[in-house]
DNA sequence: CTGGTAGGGGAAGAGT
DNA sequence: ACTCTTCCCCTAC
C-alpha cells in the first residue's frame, strides 16, 4: 500500500523503506518482503501473535480483537465501506487519521506486550539464522540451521537442500518417493506415521482428588534416553526395505550422537538460566530476559522433533521421528502398567501423561501417592522423568482430549482453586458467543460441587432463561458470531456451498475486503423469509455481521438454529454423564422441541415396556412400588387404596374398607392425597440417592456422583444406579394411574354388579372430568 | 514453501 | 430414514 501510494505521488527515497538504494519501482507482492525491505526486520504483529497463539488465546487476531485481549484497549472498528464516507468532511476526514495513527500506536504495544523482538532474537542467536527469517515464522528453517552448524563443527557433511520448485502437486509428490504420504487432498496430508498415544478414557465426573502426571519434554528427553542421532540410528535406505518399520534403538555402548548432544546442551543452558532467575538480587529487567532466554531454549529444543517428521526438512527423518514417537508410546503404556501394578486407578492420559483417580479429600495423601509413583517411574530411566503436574479437586471428563477440571495450587501455603478447560466447545473459537456463556455456565455448576439435583435445577433453570432472552430478542448480536478461519484461499474450496464461511468471505471478496488463507471469517446464521423454492443449506443462512446489520437488509438471527445447534448440543455434551437429565429435558428446558432428543431413549423404554406388558403380569411389575394410602376422614385410618376393581366401591365412590366404617371417601380428599403421593415419589426421585448393586457393599451416597457406573467404594467392584431410578419412578406413576383405571378394570372383572358400577363411573367421568 | 500426529464434531452427499 | 464417508476446522499433546 505504501509503496503503490508512494509511487502515485511520485515520493523521491522510496526505497528508503529498505537500506539498499534503488531507482526500479518494486511493487510485486512477493517482492516486496525481500527486495524493498532489505535489510531491515519487518516485524508484522499479525503473524506475530499468531505464531505465539499458546499465549495469544484470541478469537480473531485482527487489530481489534488483539487490542482488546492483550491491550484491554478498546478499538473501533471501521468498516471498509465507510471509508470513503470519511472523506466528506475535514473532521470525519481528522477522526479517521488520528484512528489510523493511534492503529500505529497499537500495533508497537503489541509487538512490545509480545516480546516479539526479544524472543526472535534469542531463538534466532541460538540457531544461527537470520533474524528476519525468524519474524515469518519458519520454525523448519531456525532448526535447518542450528542442525548445520552443529554438524559442521563437528565435521560432518550435510545433506543438500532440496531445490523448492514453483510447480508444486504431483511432480513433487512423485519425487517424495513415500508411497504412503500419499496426499489426501491439495491441503492436508495423511499422517505418514504413528505419533502419540492417547487412552480411552474412563469418562465421567470425579469429585475426590485426581493425580495428574507428565514426563518434562517427552520427545527432546526420549532423543537423549535412548541416543537418538542421524549419526547413530541404522536408518534403512529410503524407499527400500521396509520403510514402514521403525528403527532399532542404537546400541547402548554407541558414543554420544550429535543431535543428543545438541538437546543436552539446550536443556543444561535452561537450567542455568532458570537458576539465575532464583538469585533474589536480580532485577525485574533481568527476570524478564533470563525468562526470554529460557522461554527460548524450550522453544528451540521442543522443535526439533517436529522437524525430523517435516518432508521438506534438509533433515527430514521419518525413521527417527517413528522411533521417537513409538518410544513415547512405549513409556506411557508402561507407566499405565506400573501404576495399576500399584492399584492405582488410571482413567486418562494423553501422549505424555497419565491422570489418576484417587479416590481420596486428601491432598497430602494424594502427594504421597504420587511421590511414591514418581519415585517408581523414574527408577527405570536414565534421565527422563516424570513429574507430578496438577491436583485436580473435580473433574468432568468427556472424551479424549476433552475434559474440564477443578485445579487446586498452593500458594504460600494457602489452597487456591482454579478451573481449567481442555478441548471443550467451550474453548473453540467456531462455537459462538452465547455458546461459551451457557457452556461456561454449566460447567461452573457441575464442578461447583454442589448437590447434583440444585446443580440441575440451576442449569434447567438458567436454559430457559437463555431460551426467553434469545427468543425475546435481548441477546445482544455479538453473542452470536461464530469465527472460522480460512485454511485456502475463498476460491480453491471444492465444496462451497456447505461452508459458511466460505461463502461469507467470497462475498466480501466481491466487495473488495481483503481475505485470505489463514484469516478468520465472522459469520452470523440468519433466516431467510424472503426466500422460496428450494431450502436453502445452512451454509447459504450465513452472513457477515456487517450484511447483518446493514440497514434494511431484512435479515433476522435465526434464533431457532441457535438454540439447537450452538447452545444445545454443547450443554447436553456436558451433562451426559450426570444422571438425571437429559438431552430431552435439556432442549424442553430452552423450548425446543424435545420429542426430536427423546427419539432413542423413547423407541428402547416403549419396546422395553411394551415387552414387560407382553410377558410380566401387574403383580411382577407391581411388587416394588409403594401402594396408595388413603386416610378415611371419618375414621382416620389409613388403609392402601387397591384398585377401583378391587376396593370397596358403591354408586357414590370408593368407601373405607374399615369393617365398622364403610365411609365413602370423597373425590376431591383421594385426590389430594394421590397428588401428595406422586409429589412425594418425584422428590425421592429427585433426591437421587445413589446405591451400590453389590448387596455385600450397600454403599450409599447423595453426592453428584464419583464415577458415572462404578461404586465409590474402591474396595468394591460393584456398580452404582440412583436407588430410585427414572424407571422406578416411572413404574410408580404407571401403578397410581392402574389404581384408577376404570376401563382396565372393567375389562378384567366379571362380576356383574361391579361391572354396571364401573360403567356407570366411566360414563360419569366422561361428564365430570373432575370427579 | 515456511515442524509432527491424534481426535472430536459439524455439514452434506452417497449408499443402503 | 438411516449409516457411512468425505471434507473442514480447531484443538491437545
Amino acid at each position: 500500500v505504501l509503496l503503490h501510494r508512494m509511487k502515485a505521488h511520485k515520493v523521491d527515497y522510496w526505497s528508503r523503506l529498505g537500506r539498499l538504494r534503488r531507482s526500479q519501482w518494486v511493487l510485486a507482492w512477493e517482492k516486496v518482503d525481500r527486495a524493498v525491505m532489505s535489510g531491515r526486520i519487518v516485524c508484522d504483529t499479525y503473524l506475530a501473535a499468531k505464531a505465539r497463539a499458546d499465549l495469544v488465546k484470541s478469537k480473531s487476531y485482527s487489530l481489534t480483537q488483539l487490542a482488546r485481549s492483550q491491550l484491554e484497549t478498546p478499538r473501533e472498528d471501521i468498516s471498509f465501506e465507510s471509508i470513503p464516507g470519511y472523506f466528506k468532511s475535514a473532521s470525519s476526514l481528522a477522526y479517521l487519521t488520528e484512528h489510523c495513527c493511534f492503529d500505529t500506536f497499537l500495533v508497537i504495544k503489541l509487538m512490545s506486550k509480545l516480546q516479539v523482538l526479544p524472543l526472535t532474537k534469542q531463538l534466532t542467536a541460538l540457531a544461527g539464522n537470520l533474524w528476519g527469517r525468524t519474524m515469518t515464522g519458519a520454525r523448519a528453517e531456525r532448526n535447518e540451521y542450528l542442525l548445520l552448524h552443529e554438524f559442521h563443527k563437528a565435521k560432518f557433511i550435510v545433506p543438500d537442500k532440496a531445490i523448492y520448485t514453483s510447480q508444486r502437486g504431483a511432480g513433487a509428490t512423485q519425487q517424495d518417493g513415500d508411497e504412503d504420504g500419499g496426499r489426501k487432498t491439495e491441503g492436508r496430508r495423511k499422517p505418514a506415521y504413528a505419533g502419540g498415544l492417547v487412552l480411552e478414557p474412563k469418562k465421567g465426573f470425579y469429585d475426590k482428588f485426581v493425580l495428574m502426571l507428565d514426563f518434562n519434554s517427552l520427545y527432546p528427553s526420549i532423543i537423549q534416553e535412548y541416543n537418538i542421532c542421524f549419526t547413530t540410528v541404522n536408518r534403512p535406505v529410503r524407499s527400500d526395505d521396509n520403510p514402514d518399520d521403525e528403527p532399532d534403538v542404537p546400541d547402548s555402548a554407541l558414543e554420544t550422537g550429535t543431535l543428543p548432544k545438541l538437546l543436552a546442551r539446550l536443556v543444561d543452558r535452561r537450567r542455568q538460566v532458570k537458576q539465575l532467575m532464583k538469585d533474589p538480587k536480580a532485577t525485574p529487567t533481568e527476570l524478564a530476559q533470563y525468562n526470554i532466554r529460557q522461554t527460548a531454549l524450550k522453544l528451540t529444543a521442543n522443535s526439533m522433533y517436529g522437524c525430523l517428521g517435516f518432508t521438506n526438512s534438509r533433515f527430514y527423518a521419518k525413521p527417527l521421528a517413528m522411533l521417537i514417537t513409538s518410544k513415547g508410546r512405549e513409556i506411557l503404556q508402561n507407566t499405565v502398567g506400573l501404576a495399576e501394578s500399584k492399584g492405582l486407578d488410571v482413567i486418562y492420559g494423553d501422549t505424555d501423561s497419565i491422570m489418576i483417580y484417587t479416590n481420596t479429600d486428601s491432598i497430602d495423601e494424594v502427594k504421597t501417592m504420587g511421590l511414591d509413583l514418581k519415585r517408581e517411574v523414574n527408577k527405570r530411566y536414565r534421565l527422563l522423568e516424570i513429574e507430578m503436574d496438577a491436583f485436580y479437586q473435580r473433574m468432568l471428563l468427556l472424551k479424549k482430549k476433552k475434559y474440564a477440571a477443578i485445579v487446586v495450587t498452593e500458594v504460600n501455603g494457602q489452597l487456591k482453586t482454579k478451573m481449567e478447560t481442555k478441548g471443550l466447545d467451550l474453548v473453540r473459537r467456531d462455537w459462538c458467543e452465547l455458546s461459551h456463556s451457557v457452556s461456561e455456565f454449566a460447567l461452573n455448576q457441575i464442578l461447583s460441587g454442589d448437590g447434583r439435583e440444585e446443580v440441575l435445577d440451576r442449569i434447567h433453570e438458567y436454559l430457559a432463561k437463555v431460551g426467553r432472552e434469545t427468543r425475546g430478542g435481548l441477546v445482544p448480536i455479538e453473542k452470536f458470531i461464530i469465527n472460522k478461519g480460512m485454511t485456502k484461499n475463498a476460491h480453491e474450496y471444492a465444496d462451497v456451498k456447505s461452508q459458511p464461511h466460505v461463502q461469507v468471505a467470497k462475498r466480501m471478496i466481491a466487495k473488495g475486503i481483503s481475505v485470505r488463507a489463514g484469516d478468520t471469517v465472522p459469520y452470523v446464521i440468519c433466516t431467510d423469509h424472503t426466500a422460496q423454492g428450494p431450502s436453502k443449506t445452512m451454509a447459504e443462512c450465513a452472513y457477515h455481521p456487517d450484511e447483518l446489520r446493514q440497514p434494511g437488509s431484512g435479515l433476522k438471527i435465526d434464533f431457532e438454529w441457535y438454540l439447537a445447534q450452538q447452545v444445545h448440543p454443547p450443554v447436553a455434551r456436558l451433562c451426559a454423564p450426570i444422571e438425571g437429565t437429559d438431552a430431552g429435558r435439556l432442549a424442553s428446558c430452552l423450548g425446543l422441541d424435545a420429542s426430536r432428543y427423546h427419539v432413542a431413549s423413547a423407541v428402547a423404554d416403549m419396546q422395553q415396556h411394551t415387552m414387560l406388558d407382553a410377558q410380566i403380569s401387574d403383580e411382577e411389575r407391581f411388587r416394588n412400588v409403594d401402594r396408595l394410602f388413603v386416610r378415611c376422614l371419618r375414621c382416620n385410618r389409613s388403609n392402601p387404596l387397591i384398585g377401583v376393581a378391587l376396593s370397596k366401591v358403591g354408586y357414590r365412590g370408593l368407601r373405607c374398607p374399615e369393617e365398622n366404617c364403610g365411609a365413602v371417601l370423597p373425590a376431591p380428599s383421594i385426590g389430594f392425597q394421590l397428588t401428595a403421593a406422586i409429589q412425594q415419589h418425584i422428590r425421592r426421585y429427585q433426591e437421587g440417592w445413589l446405591l451400590c448393586d453389590d448387596p455385600a457393599c450397600q454403599t450409599r451416597t447423595r453426592m453428584l456422583s464419583v464415577r458415572r457406573e462404578k461404586c465409590m467404594n474402591a474396595e468394591c467392584l460393584g456398580g452404582k444406579s440412583l436407588a430410585f431410578s427414572d424407571k422406578m419412578l416411572y413404574n410408580q406413576l404407571l401403578y397410581f394411574d392402574r389404581v384408577f383405571n376404570y376401563d382396565r378394570a372393567l375389562k378384567h372383572t366379571t362380576d356383574e354388579s361391579l361391572r354396571g358400577m364401573l360403567s356407570w363411573a366411566t360414563r360419569c367421568r366422561s361428564a365430570a372430568p373432575c370427579d
